[in-house]
DNA sequence: CAATTTCTACTGACCAGAAAGTAGAAAATG
DNA sequence: CATTTTCTACTTTCTGGTCAGTAGAAATTG
């Protein structure tokens, strides 16, 4: 039988190490093309190689797909936990991630994480999927929460912000030019500036935003 | 010939009253299903008709797409146009459009116009669609430079700031359900309190947030 | 106003091409 | 030569799009 190994007990350290290259090749396919615009044929041809080849490694298209993203998923993890242990205030905390996360989302395997949509998955990794992001997010609105109990963190809405946040730096893995003219670091930095003090000149009208719609 | 006066001289005013029925019948879906996993019989069945019935109205997938985006986008412009005359200040001149950019996002059309990526239109639409969202861009980084202007917005790169914006907003049309709990209004609310003043509890700090990575 | 023609809005049946996925043979590798 | 990896060739399914034809309303005609 000639898929005796395939996709089970993984054998020799060469078949993680190709099977990495694969997984990249698919990621900068599907970004490059969209999940859905995108062949096997595409990737395959990514890699110099044919389709075929590729399911020596996975088992399906949105395999490859989630795959890619579980790869920025569990870094994202690592990040997490190691941004969780420090005695620092949630606002710095949060800080911290989001920078990270920036870098993460802006590589091959984060920007795959942001165009994968749960409906393009089958149902058992659909549920992983959604399950992943979903502690992602309410991780940050936990970090959220601790900087409005430490003081650093204004009260607000911790669900809609921690939404707004994620939809303002995903957005920017969708329209990041690494060759482009400011580097990430910067372009992060003015991010945050944003985020952190908004864009009103001075915070001397309180919250009534929303009584201002009259004329 | 049967196929003589289809998408030439709309006669009555029943054509595009039903040609309204059918796009709206699209958007629903594509929004639901996602645009390439829609297929027109899905549409077709939406509308309770057969498929051929839909090119009676629209020359292909693509087009219904990018018809739909630009009855948003119209309504869009049109807003644009009368809140630029009055005498605001570039910051409520921006708060007033995302308020009504929130409202038009979350609905049917509005949803299509985010969901609408340039690579799915045949050229001389995407030409159309892409020249639509970069006026849209620029007129609200006007309004940004406009308010650093007067005063009343901090100094910022307004690129950044523009599309970090619409990132966020944009998010709302993806994830906001209207049979939810909070009513529209309340977490358009909660977003514009975030972009003017961030969430910082005290903005003491300067623009020192960078160099707080070391450890 | 009845008979005839024309038009609108639609249907059923169909097709060509594309793309995911498979089988089994053939290289490569060690 | 045995195992791993990739290829050629193929099947299946799906879906955007086409086309001929039609029920019924509307207009035309004598």
């Amino acid at each position: 039988m000639a898929g005796r190994g395939r996709l089970k007990a993984a054998p020799g350290p060469r078949y993680e190490q190709r099977k990495l290259e694969v997984l990249r090749a698919a990621a900068r396919t599907f970004n490059r093309l969209g999940y859905h615009a995108a062949t096997l044929d595409h990737v395959a041809e990514e890699l110099g190689v044919t389709k075929p080849a590729l399911y020596y490694y996975a088992r399906s298209k949105d395999e490859l797909l989630f795959t890619c993203g579980q790869m920025a998923a569990e870094a994202l993890r690592g990040v997490l936990e190691d941004a969780d242990d420090a005695d620092l205030s949630g606002l710095d905390r949060l800080v911290r991630f989001f920078r990270i996360y920036a870098e993460v989302i802006c590589q091959d395997f984060g920007r795959c994480l942001v165009l994968t949509e749960p409906r393009d998955l089958a149902p058992p990794l659909r549920q992983e999927h959604v399950g992943g992001r979903r502690a992602l997010n309410l991780s940050v609105r936990a970090m959220i929460g601790d900087g409005i109990g430490d003081g650093s963190i204004r009260r607000c809405d911790t669900r809609a912000v921690a939404i707004a946040l994620f939809d303002a730096f995903n957005g920017l893995g969708r329209w990041y030019d690494a060759e482009g003219a400011a580097p990430l670091q910067v372009i992060v930095d003015e991010y945050l500036a944003f985020v952190l003090h908004g864009i009103a000149a001075r915070a001397d009208d309180g919250g009534a935003v929303g009584s201002r719609m009259g004329t």
